[in-house]
Formats: C-alpha cells, structure tokens, sequence
RNA sequence: GGUUCGGUAGCUCAGCUGGAUAGAGCGUCAUCCUUCUAAGAUGAGGGCCAUUGGUUCGAAUCCAAUCCGAAUCACCA
C-alpha cells in the first residue's frame, strides 16, 4: 500500500480513537512536507482542530505521539509547525521499498479490469495528416497504453471519414486537373497526392466564384452556383447511388489514400485493432430511431422529422432523422456505439476528438443512456484543444498546415544534426544511427505534444518550441542513457543493507513511489501529460542525485549498493513512463 | 444571446479535491568537464496568479459579477 495513504488511514483511525470522530481516511490532508522544514509527509491539522475545539499544537501532539506508537517501524519522529504536523519517515521504510519493488513490475494490477475501446485518429481520405492528428493519435496511443498498464483490456479502433463532400472534391479535381496522373506517375506519396487534388479544387472554386461575383452575383449565390460545387454535389449524389464509375473512382483514390497513411501511422507508431469505415456505417442507427420512438425518448414532428427533446438536460432539440428518412451523424454514431459494443462487448469507450466537438458528444453519451444501451454510461470524450501556430489556425482549404509527413522528417532530421555535432555515437553502425535519429526525433515531438493538458489548445512554434534540453523528450532519453551508461560499468545490485539514506538518496526514494498514483491519475482523467510531467520530475531530480553523489565511487560499498539499485529503478520508471507516451529510451546517445 | 472551456514570469506551460515564502523549461547573466555521458548541474534575475467583491483562521485554487479569448448552439461529418 501507499504510504500516502497508510498515513491518511492511520490518522482516520487515531482521530477516531483519541476524540471519538469520525473521519474518513480521504479526508484527511496528506503533503509532501516543504523542503525548508524538518519531515517527508505532512498532514494539515486546521480542518480538524476547529470541530474539535483544541490548539492545533495540542492535537499534532495527541495525534503525533499516537500514529508513531501505531506506526513504530515507519515514523520515526514528528514536529509540529503553525498547524501542519511534520512525519519523519524512517529510512528503513524507504530501503524496504528500494529493495522490494521489482523494476519489472512498477505498476500493481488494479481490481476491476475492465475492456475498454480508445477509437482515435479518425481521418478524412481526402488530404494528408496534420499537425492536428498528431496530437490526436498521441493522446489517443497513449492514452489506451495507460489503460493497459493499469490491467485493463484496451481495443484501439479508428474510423475513417472515407466519404462525403470533401472527398468528392478531390475526385472532381482529379478528374478535371489530372490528365490521369497518379501517384506512381508523379512519385507522390498517396495521401498527399490526393490533397493536393483537394487544394486544386478550393483554388478553382476560389477562383470561379471571384469570376461571378466580378459579374454582379452575390457572394452567397456565387458560392452556390459555381460549376465545380455543383460537380462536386452531382457526384456525391451519384455515389449514394451506387454508380459504378463514380465508385470506382473514389476507391481508387481511397485506395492511394490508406497507402499513404500506412507510411506514416507505421512510422508514429499507431495502430488499431479495428478500423471502421464511414461509408460502411453511415446507415447505422436507423434500427434504434425506430426504437426510441417505440419508448418514446424520440419524437416524431408533423414532417415525420425526429428528434430528442433535451431542453430537461439544459441541452437543446436535436434532430435524429431528417425528413426524407436519411440519418444524420448523430444517429450513425448512436448505430456505430452499438455495433462496437455487440462485437466487443466493451464496459467503456472513450473518444478521442477535437473540443470542437464537446457538445456532440455530451448529447451521444446522453442517448445512448435514454436509449438504455449497454455501456452508455461509460462513454468519455477525450477532448483535446486545437493545436495553433503562431500565426493563427491552420487551415487546410488554404495550405497553411504543417503536415504531419514534413513535421516528423524535420525532426529527424535535427536530431541527426544535434547528435552529429556531440560525437557520442560513433560506434554506431548506420542502422543503430537510423534507429537513433528516430527515436530522438520522434521522442522530441511526441513529448512536445503531450506534455501538456490535453484540454487545452497549444501554440505551436516550428522555430521555437522544438528543442532538445530542459522539458522535453530527449532529456529524458539522454537522463534513461546516462543511467545506463554507469550501470554497464558498476553492474547490478548485490545486496542492499542497512544504512543512513542522505537527503537526494531519500527523495529519490520517494518520487519512485508515487509512480502508481500518477497512473492512476493519468488514466482518471484521461491525461498522459501527467506522465510526461512525472517523467521530467524524476529526470531532472537524478540528474542533480548524480551531479552531487557518485554511483561507481560511493562512500562504501553499501552506499554504492543503494545507488545502483536506485539507478536501476529510475531507469526502469523512466523507461515504463515514456513507453506509455510511446517514445522509447535508448541504451547510449 | 445560451452553454462550455480558458486568462499564472518576456515566451511555452505546471500548480486548481482551499494550506507553510506561487513552480518548471526556454530566453538573459554568472559559475562547473585530469573523477560514473555537460542533450547535464549550480546560482542570479524575472509575478498586483485578468479585474472587483464575497466565503474562510487561510484563496492562484471555491462562489458571484465584470473584462478579454476560444469552441459550440446545423436537416455538415
């Protein structure tokens, strides 16, 4: 157990014993004490001492002197400041735990396992990834890693927007630009083959309504009337339709698409379980329209429209099927909900996608619970922020995205060049150098983007923000390499016996500990940055053990003991922290 | 207009279930490699925690109002 939380239970009880009230455990306030006082742990005493009636100074006493009587072998003295009640743990407590925690085994199983899906990712086939869907498939990977770490069972799914509009006017582009080039006749990467149809398109729209509008039409009609739109329209029709040119087309595009984007997920690292298909799906849900007008959560008006009154929720009226019988993205995404939990039968789901989309969700979960669905009440939105740069919002219709391809070459790249420029490495061959450069590059990036609170909308500086010291990935990558480094020269721990711990050595200690704790956390509230914050933390905290005290030259070979064992299980948390963000750490860099 | 989310150091961000003197990184300045990896460490400087009021022994944290920014409130997906 915790020792956070041994003390939370210990004082519950004592305070019961000693005045007869009755505290839970949780409530008890447990700190870190402050570094410029005397202790490790304190419990905050003003909650108490008012319904109590007593000088905080008399109650840290009584309660002090009990929890030590009660806890002999982990307290070993308190003090009492103002209010707080000071613990000084004893070092044996700590080197039991040094010694006992099993740097393959760093995170206890939790009691109820659950099957729960991530679906991440969710592209659309008409244009190559961006800056964008990489702190979506970061957050997405990761996030389902924390799960798993944690015991559950994790299905990752992806569904891809493969039809509609938007993918229609790439094909129309293609159609009227192309000449019948593709993307082996131009040497393009598909997915960027085919966006580059989608930016065609938007100029030639541009350009045609500038055309009519010169001519006297309003812009709104413009828009409208533009020969290319109405292209773009007439060929969506077609394709509902089942017409077998315009189908054979947008598969062969899609086609050259999902070639294209298994480059680059093979390269970030993502992967699925299972990917849906819009274009399977989009007619799902029409079953459960039918079903909830039979138990009345649906309400049908005179233009045989339905809708879902949500007005009692603090919501609004939301349509579920149009008029003419066709559902709407609700309705397939209530159908789709219920496809996954008939072939997975999963306790929980969670979405990852843009905030953009907050309310959507909060009235998909809200259904499905009307609806009674199994495991409606264990859907979660990971909503995450827009990822900006400095100039504004990207914008894919007018080319001002950092496409995803680029932004992971061009870390490579400088990783390449930063790690030339230290000549550490050369006994590499060129596949370890390859694989470096990847991993460095990589690590960066992905640290970058999940380091902070998925929630908020991030600035992204291509200039500025990348870097390599301090916050960031390859800090601990180099922190994981030096750890390594010493161990190859002092080898591993022989045995660990006891001895006085010095101040770096027991904090050290203690950061290791609550490892557990910030996965939970992390997967509670669907947060990775609370990993990527944790890892830096103990980076940075080894690295001032390590400038301060040596590991091969210890006082005593009992010391060296101690330090090589804390060496091995810093390395083996900070391993296990970035593999959950999916960065890996490498032996020497 | 309604709803939701945000505003903390020059910049990017932690801290937000109320607790001791508000923290990192970057950038600036100054130190430290005949000793385990200097992608490192140490120190200095930098703050009316958007504003105003309230609750409390105690507020960056909770409540209210105001100001600023974003998203959303589609028979688009």
């Amino acid at each position: 157990m915790n020792l956070t939380t041994i003390l939370k239970q210990t004082a519950a009880e004592n305070l019961l014993h000693l005045y007869q009230v009755n505290i839970q455990p949780e409530q008890v306030l447990v700190n870190a004490t402050k570094p410029e006082f005397e202790g490790d742990y304190t419990i905050v005493l003003f909650a108490f001492v008012k319904q109590l009636g007593k000088s905080p100074e008399v109650v840290g006493n009584e309660l002090g002197t009990a929890m030590q009587k009660a806890l002999p072998t982990i307290i070993t003295s308190y003090n009492i400041v103002k209010g707080f009640l000071n613990f000084t743990i004893s070092n044996d407590y700590w080197l039991e735990l040094i010694k006992n925690t099993n740097p393959n085994n760093l995170i206890p199983p939790i009691t109820n396992q659950q099957k729960i899906m991530v679906e991440y990712s969710s592209p659309n086939t008409n244009k190559p990834l961006h800056l964008g869907h990489l702190r979506n498939n970061f957050l997405g990977w990761s996030i389902a890693e924390i799960l798993k770490l944690q015991g559950h069972e994790v299905v990752k799914t992806c569904i891809v927007n493969d039809r509609g509009i938007h993918i229609c006017k790439s094909m129309i582009a293609w159609q009227l630009f192309a000449h019948g080039a593709t993307p082996s006749s131009t040497n393009k990467k598909g997915d960027h083959f085919v966006g580059d149809y989608y930016v065609k398109y938007n100029d030639a729209f541009k350009a045609e309504v500038a055309g009519l509008v010169a001519g006297g039409m309003t812009q709104e009609l413009a828009e409208k009337e533009a020969s290319i739109f109405k292209a773009a329209q007439e060929m969506l029709l077609k394709w509902e339709q089942g017409d077998a040119a315009t189908l054979d087309l947008w598969k062969r595009m899609n086609e050259w698409v999902y070639e294209g984007f298994e480059v680059t997920y093979k390269k970030i690292g993502s992967d699925f379980v299972k990917t849906y298909y819009e274009s399977n799906t989009y007619l799902l849900g029409k079953e459960l329209v039918e079903e909830g007008l039979a138990k009345k959560v649906f309400y049908q008006k005179e233009d045989s429209s339905v809708w879902i009154d949500l007005t009692g929720d603090g919501l609004d009226e939301k349509i579920v099927r149009r008029k003419d019988g066709t559902s709407v993205y609700m309705t397939q995404d209530i159908g789709l909900a219920q496809l996954k939990q008939k072939e997975f039968n999963n306790d929980a789901s969670i979405y990852v996608v843009g905030d953009e989309q907050n309310y959507h969700f909060k009235v998909l979960k809200l259904i499905c619970q009307k609806l009674q669905l199994p495991a409606a009440d264990g859907i979660y939105h990971l909503s995450y922020g827009m990822v900006e740069l400095p100039t504004g919002k990207m914008k894919s219709r007018e080319g001002t995205v950092v496409d995803a391809d680029d932004l992971v070459d061009a870390m490579i790249a400088i990783s390449k060049e930063k790690t030339e420029a230290l000549g550490k490495v050369s006994d590499f061959t060129t596949d370890q150098l390859t694989e470096l450069y990847n991993t460095i590059g990589l690590g960066a990036l992905k640290f970058f983007l999940l380091r902070v609170d998925p929630k908020k909308k991030m600035i992204f500086n291509p200039e500025e923000s990348i870097d390599f010291h301090g916050f960031t990935g390859p800090f601990i990558q180099y922190t994981h390499a030096r750890i390594k480094s010493i161990l190859r020269k002092t080898g591993v721990t022989v045995s660990i016996t006891n001895n006085e711990l010095l101040p770096l050595e027991k904090q050290l200690a203690i950061e290791l500990s609550t490892f557990p704790a910030i996965i939970n956390e992390a997967a509670e509230n669907l947060d990775p940055s609370k990993v990527a914050i944790f890892a830096f933390n103990l980076a940075k905290l080894f690295n001032t053990f390590y400038a301060e005290h040596s590991i091969a030259n210890a006082e005593s070979e009992t010391k060296k003991q101690v330090r090589i064992q804390l060496g091995i299980l810093t390395a083996a948390t900070l391993q296990k922290s970035m593999s959950v963000l999916g960065i890996a750490v490498p032996e020497q860099m």
